[in-house]
DNA sequence: GCGCAAAAGTTGAATGTTCAATTATTCCGC
DNA sequence: GCGGAATAATTGAACATTCAACTTTTGCGC
């Protein structure tokens, strides 16, 4: 590692903005999310993903994946989640290692309570201030950059020496 | 809250690609960085920001400004960062509340030898998948929501003295 | 069908972050 | 020059996340 490309001015910059203002939009939901309505982020995405799969329930496996959690982070989450009463896991029939997790009524009611709030946040602090072509750009760009990760998932073993 | 303006179709995808593609680039660096480096992102910010600063020396109210960390996290930290003998805590004279925090010579040291692989996998997972037409768009496009949060009164600039 | 690798999920300890309270010092109006 | 507001920074407890180790169950090769 040797010659290592430095980041130019410009990148730098952009660079930083990045970091600026990833981290500013996402200290703006946590605190709204925390504020009024008592749950942090990642359990608004727990609680949103399940109420959009088949029958308010998932695997935990796939519950994971659609969150982008770790296993060890949503089993922990889910246990504080199932105390509050927000969710419910079942072990399953069929395959007996999975267990299913399922919204309850009263989670369902707690995310219909927060989303209005939520949506309400990410439009102002996210799409507001952007025009419609740079909503555009922004979605093209996002693209690109999980394309690129996909990419690199699949092509895992390249490149040898 | 009855008439919530909801994301549209386009909006929910964008939205969502934002949360994949900020999520697994902070995964990314957080991955590399505690790989190679014995690191979390967050302890190398403040070494970087501390390697910039004149004397490579701030305050910790101005290092916490810079790094965007509240004064608590920072101070949790810097008491890590103090164990492994990165940074130094030193009382101010003229004002005694301040305490000055200094980079010693061997958080320079980790620094330094963080830095490439650092840089490599920000050059990777940022700019490398995007044309230098999107760098730019995405460029204004950060400028444009960091400016809107400025905006909001949430205010956070100061001027030298 | 046996043996073993893989898959699903959990657990506890270590680490990192937030939140509220606290200490110490300086600033400022009077 | 006194008293209270503001500023700088830290602390400990609660909470969240990661990491490595573990249990249970299923699938697979033979």
């Amino acid at each position: 590692m040797s010659g290592t490309r430095w980041l130019s001015d410009e990148e730098q910059r952009t660079w930083r903005a990045y970091l600026a203002s990833t981290q500013l939009l996402q200290e703006a939901l946590e605190r709204q999310l925390q504020r009024d309505s008592g749950m942090p982020h990642a359990y608004y995405t727990i609680l949103a993903m399940l109420s959009e799969a088949p029958g308010r329930a998932l695997t935990m496996t796939r519950l994971a994946r659609v969150t982008m959690f770790s296993a060890s982070r949503l089993s922990h989450a889910m246990a504080r989640l199932e105390e509050k009463g927000w969710v419910r896991r079942v072990k399953h029939g069929q395959d007996r290692r999975t267990t299913m997790a399922e919204l309850t009524p009263e989670g369902f009611a707690a995310l219909e309570a927060a989303a209005p709030g939520h949506v309400q946040e990410v439009r102002h602090r996210l799409f507001d201030p952007l025009t419609d072509e740079q909503t555009r750009q922004f979605r093209d760009i996002l693209a690109a950059l999980t394309a690129a990760y996909a990419r690199e998932g699949h092509e895992s073993g390249l490149a040898s020496p």
